[in-house]
DNA sequence: AAAAATTTAGCAACAGCGTTGCGTAATAGG
DNA sequence: CCTATTACGCAACGCTGTTGCTAAATTTTT
């Protein structure tokens, strides 16, 4: 959540939000990890870690006794304290899951959506998922929100679904709006990709470098991680990776120009090479990498994901290969660890991530 | 600064800052300037105004009568109370720039460095010229550092040059740590491309949106500002933009791989063409806009500079043709506002923003 | 078995931040 | 003159994390 004014109320929030990221990372920690974490004095994290406890966020999980001394109290997430909700709506289907305070995402539930569904057909899609979901152990009251992540382009900041590719009743639509009014809950509504992106920096915690996630799923798009925190562009716009070009006298793309990445990549794969669609792939990657210097490469995406040995290979081998890659220029490529839940556990963990996340202050 | 520890102190350089960035980017402002701003209460901007004129770095300037009521007092940032100097390296030249508080760039000069410059003719090339600079007005008890932008691979988190591009004697450099020792200034290491889009930033304060400066000087590279910040990646690496593919086959570039931006551009330039050139790199920023969604594209670098409106003409063409950006999808694209000086005059704000620029909590 | 050493934890007082309550100064208009 | 209006600051306050010091729990030493 990004604010303006620092008051010491911020400090409260940010220096929760720390200890419940060093929780959500680590399983169970204790006094002295904080300290190490966050550089507050022991009796500030001692405060911090009571505030928690009272709230319920997180509770004692027995003692650790490193030898000589007094024990040292190890604290928990308590898991099912807070859940939220995460909705990935793509051309045909929504998948719904339950992601609970420490991360865990719970089993998903796919229902088709009509060809060309309206706004109204969706929100009843919604409505019923979520009953479904909240209704398994009467979460009602423990239910911080409903996370959407949707194809674009759409407006983050103002909840808007501007023109959802390829899907016709989706013309400046105020989803957030209309669905907090329709189901009575906080929403927030994002880039599919940027959700994808989220859910793994949100598991791996504030170590979590400059990353990125490939999404192949009619289309390719990248969802980013940088400085901390997504990266939507200035229109939440970011991640249309898929139309760079890669090849000046490639054949046209139905975004008008020339050998953009999606359409030469399409070809490959149309006419059934795999391995070469993934390695057209990997050159999009590498381009990424020289432009943006990340840490983390995460491929996801249904199509990629039905030859992922063959994607991740070809993308690991493009990003060893470059000669330009010295040895203190590391980037890890991984399949995404969620599968095809990533992008709603990820829309899940952004409404999570707006109660107990780590508060931004003013920027652009 | 990043930090990690959030106590009250931080909420007094965090506050004292945004109303620096006001001045920086207003000239003047009086306090119901500020209060909008940061959106803290009109007594708590005064005691920050108090801390700030105490500190000798903005005064009263006069009054302003609105009408009816009494007149509200008007404050300027005091430019000559703090100077920072910034150093570009490039590969034959070393440019030297003096920066005030305001971000007035001070007249430059050009020095010409040996050819394979060792780091000790460099750190003379410095010290000599640091000395004119200084000696102007007196300036040693108010000159805040020393920024130097130079051509990568660096680390800037170490101040280490790890391998500059095309200069031998320069492996595993400590840059920062000799020449602090040696000119007795704090010294502040980046890339040349992140100083320069500092620079823009700087100069435009908090409302700037994510952009990016492409330079093309000997190269092909590109600085961004996202989110806030300057994006350096996850190696300071970030900024490699001319060795992104753009023809898969295309002709072999120096990295390895083939159809590189800067290749094909090179090729097209040596062929004389500068249009079509101009052409191909705008074909490379329409990538980066489609990749990032920037709401700014700044033009610099020498050789690029030498045909402006040439290289204007064909990225704003570009920009605009794309199909698929709507009306809501702007971007403003820009020659430096600064030339020569920009990644100069970047490597001095630098230096200021450490020290009164906003500063930054814990990411990634 | 008792004393010392070591580590963890918390109470109480404190310093520093922005906020709130309220009084004061300076101007224009009637 | 008096009043309305706007700008501004002193003083008290609430909230943060910090500092100083004491207590508790455990292992090691005597």
């Amino acid at each position: 959540m990004t604010r303006v004014t620092a008051d010491v109320t911020f400090l409260r929030g940010y220096n929760e939000a720390m200890v419940m990221a060093v929780g959500r990372t680590a399983r169970t920690f204790e006094r002295s990890t904080v300290v190490e974490a966050t550089g507050l004095t022991p009796q500030g994290v001692s405060k911090v870690i009571a505030r928690l406890t009272a709230d319920g966020l997180i509770r004692p999980a027995g003692v650790r006794r490193p030898g000589i001394g007094k024990p040292a109290v190890v604290y928990e997430l308590v898991p099912d304290s807070r859940y939220a909700i995460g909705a990935h709506v793509a051309r045909r289907t929504l998948r719904l899951v339950l992601v609970d305070l420490a991360g865990t995402v719970h089993p998903s539930a796919v229902s088709p959506l009509p060809r060309d569904f309206t706004p109204e057909q969706l929100l009843g899609a919604l409505s019923a998922g979520i009953d479904t979901l909240a209704g398994i152990g009467d979460l009602r009251g423990r239910l911080t929100g409903l996370g959407i992540g949707m194809i674009g382009p759409l407006d983050h900041a103002d909840g808007l679904v501007r023109d959802a590719h390829g899907l016709r009743h989706w013309h400046d639509v105020p989803l957030r709006e209309i669905a907090e009014k329709h189901l009575g809950l906080p929403v927030h509504l994002d880039k599919d990709v940027t959700a994808g992106i989220t859910a793994e920096a949100w598991r791996h915690g504030a170590t979590f470098g400059d990353a990125a996630l490939i999404m192949v799923e009619s289309g390719i798009g990248g969802g980013f991680w940088l400085g901390g925190a997504a990266h939507r562009g200035a229109h939440t716009n970011a991640g249309e990776f898929g139309h760079t070009v890669v090849d000046l006298t490639g054949p046209r793309c139905v975004c008008g120009r020339h050998g953009c990445l999606e359409i030469v990549h399409h070809r490959a794969a149309e006419a059934g090479d795999i391995a070469h669609a993934a390695r057209v792939l990997a050159v999009g990657v590498v381009n990424l990498l020289q432009t943006l210097d990340l840490a983390h490469v995460v491929l996801a995406g249904a199509d990629l994901l039905r030859h992922p040995q063959t994607y991740l290979a070809a993308v690991t081998e493009a990003v060893g290969a470059d000669a330009r890659r010295a040895d203190w220029l590391s980037t890890r490529v991984a399949l995404s660890s969620l599968g095809a839940d990533v992008i709603a556990a990820g829309a899940a963990m952004q409404v999570l991530d707006q109660h107990y996340g780590i508060p931004e202050l003013a920027h652009s």
